[in-house]
DNA sequence: TAAATGTCGTGAAATTATTCACTTAATCCA
DNA sequence: TGGATTAAGTGAATAATTTCACGACATTTA
C-alpha cells in the first residue's frame, strides 16, 4: 500500500491497461508489444514503457509483454481479487441507467444497494440491486466505502455530509455540486454537462489538434 | 480563433467557471474573488487566477472580479450564444437518461436528435428528442458536428466511421472502445468503468491524500 | 487625507507528465 | 549458429501545469 508512489497520471490509466489486457487475453493473445497496444488504447508507447517501468522489469526485450503474465500482474496490483462494494445514491435517470448496467463485465466493482427519497421506488429492485429509503442509509451501509452520488445538485453536499459520517470515504459524484469533503475523503467528479461544452470548446478553438483527451 | 493559445488544462475549467459564475449572479451578487471561487469549485486561488489572466486583466486589485463582467466574457469566449446542437446514437440505458436531461439547464449545448437500431424505439420522442433509425444517419444528420455515442461496444466503431463520414469532428464517447477517428477529429471519452475503478484504486493506495481529481 | 487592508497579475520556482533517443538483451530466421 | 531485428527499459530533455510569493494598486476605514 502506498508503496513506491505511482504517479497519479499513471494509476489512471492502470484500469485502461488491465481492461485491454483482459481483452487480449480472451481473444487467445499471448504476447503484446507497447506499439500494439498503443495503438489500442491511444497512449504513445513510450508512456506505456514508462508507466509500467513505475513496477518494475514487466517485459522482455526483443519479444515484448506476456498478457498472462502482465495481466496476473495488474489483477494483483488493482486489486481486482478483493470486491469493492458500492452504494449509489438517487435512482433517477443516471441512477437506474448505472444499476441496469452495474460495471459487471470483468470487474471488483459492484453496486450492492441503492437509495432514494422516492417512495415509490423504494422496496423494487433494479438490475438485481435493492432500493432502499434514504433514511434507512445509516442502518444499512455497512461495510461500503464508495458511493456513486446521482442525486439532484441541491442534495449533494446534505446526502454526502450523510454518507461521510456513514463511513463513506470514496465518491464518484455526478451532480454538479463541488461538494466539500475532509482530508481523508476521496472525491472525483464526474461533470458530463462540464464535459460536452469542453469538447465544443476545444473543436471551436483548437482546430486540427488531435490529442486524445479523456 | 485559436486565438493565444490557452493551455489545456485551463480551457477544460472554463465551462466550471462559466456555470459557478452564472450561479452567482442569479444569487444576485455582483463581486467574487479568486479565494471565494476557490473555495466554492475546490480549484487553488492561484490557479484560477492564471487561468483568467490568459485572458487578460480581468479583475480589479483590492476588489476581485465583477460578476456579471466576467460572466459576459466567458459566455462570449464560450460561444454561449451560438448553439452546438448535438446528435446522440444509442437510446438505451444511459442514452435514454441523457435524452431526458438534455443538459438544458444553462447550455448552448442540446441534443437535437437521436438514432437507434431498434425499431420499437424509433419513431418515438424522449424528453421532445426525435429518435430515428440508425439507417437514415445520414439523411438527417445535416448541421450536427457533435455526437454523443452511447451504442454497444462492438458498435462503436462502426457507427465511428458512418458519423465522421456524415460530417461530425466531436464525439463524446461513452463505450470503453477507444475509437480510431483521423486527425480533425476530436474525441473526449467518458469511460465509466475506469473512474470507478480508478477511485477504487486512489482510496486503496494513495490514503490521506487529498487532491480532487475530475 | 492617510493608513491599513485586500486581491489581482505574474515572474520565477517547483512539480508533474510526456517524449526522445539510445543501450541492452532477447528473439527470429536463414 | 550467427547476424539481423525487435522491443523493453531508462537517462535526459522537453513540455505542461501548478504553486509560491510579492509588487502594485484599488478600496475601505479611520
Ligand atoms: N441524467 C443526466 O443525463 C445527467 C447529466 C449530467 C448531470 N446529471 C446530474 O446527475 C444528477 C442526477 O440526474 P438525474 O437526471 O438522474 O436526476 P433525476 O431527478 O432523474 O434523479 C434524481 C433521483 O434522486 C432522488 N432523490 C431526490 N432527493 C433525494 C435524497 N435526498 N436522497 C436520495 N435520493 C433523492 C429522486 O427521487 C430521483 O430518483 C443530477 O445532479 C444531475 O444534475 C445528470
Ligand atoms: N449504462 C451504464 O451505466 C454504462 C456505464 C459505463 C459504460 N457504458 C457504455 O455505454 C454504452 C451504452 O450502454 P447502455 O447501458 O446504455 O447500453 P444499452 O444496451 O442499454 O443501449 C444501447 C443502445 O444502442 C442501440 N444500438 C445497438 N446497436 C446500434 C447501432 N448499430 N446503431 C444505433 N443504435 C444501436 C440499442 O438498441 C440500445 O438501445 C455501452 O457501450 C456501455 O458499455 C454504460
Amino acid at each position: 500500500m502506498n508503496q513506491n508512489k505511482i504517479p497519479q497520471a499513471t494509476a489512471k490509466r492502470l484500469p485502461l491497461y488491465y481492461r485491454f489486457l483482459n481483452n487480449l487475453h480472451i481473444q487467445g493473445k499471448s504476447r503484446v508489444s507497447s506499439k500494439e497496444l498503443s495503438e489500442a488504447i491511444k497512449v504513445d508507447s513510450a508512456t506505456i514503457r514508462r508507466d509500467f517501468s513505475y513496477f518494475g522489469a514487466l517485459g522482455k526485450k526483443g519479444y515484448g509483454y506476456n498478457v498472462e503474465y502482465l495481466l496476473g500482474f495488474f489483477r494483483k496490483t488493482l486489486d481486482q481479487d478483493e470486491n469493492t462494494p458500492v452504494a449509489l445514491i438517487g435512482v433517477g435517470n443516471l441512477g437506474t441507467a448505472f444499476l441496469n448496467y452495474n460495471f459487471t463485465k470483468n470487474n471488483n466493482t459492484k453496486i450492492e444497494m441503492a437509495f432514494d427519497a422516492d417512495k415509490r421506488k423504494v422496496g423494487k429492485t433494479i438490475g438485481d440491486v435493492q432500493i432502499y429509503h434514504i433514511e434507512d442509509l445509516e442502518d444499512n451501509l455497512e461495510n461500503i466505502s464508495v458511493a456513486i452520488l446521482t442525486v439532484p445538485v441541491s442534495e449533494a453536499q446534505n446526502i454526502t455530509d450523510r454518507l461521510i459520517n456513514a463511513g463513506i470515504s470514496g465518491v464518484l459524484n455526478f451532480t454538479p455540486a463541488r461538494i466539500t469533503v475532509p482530508e481523508h475523503v476521496r472525491v472525483h467528479h464526474i461533470d458530463l454537462a462540464v464535459e460536452l461544452q469542453s469538447l465544443a470548446y476545444f473543436m471551436k478553438h483548437y482546430p486540427l489538434e488531435h490529442e486524445e483527451e479523456q
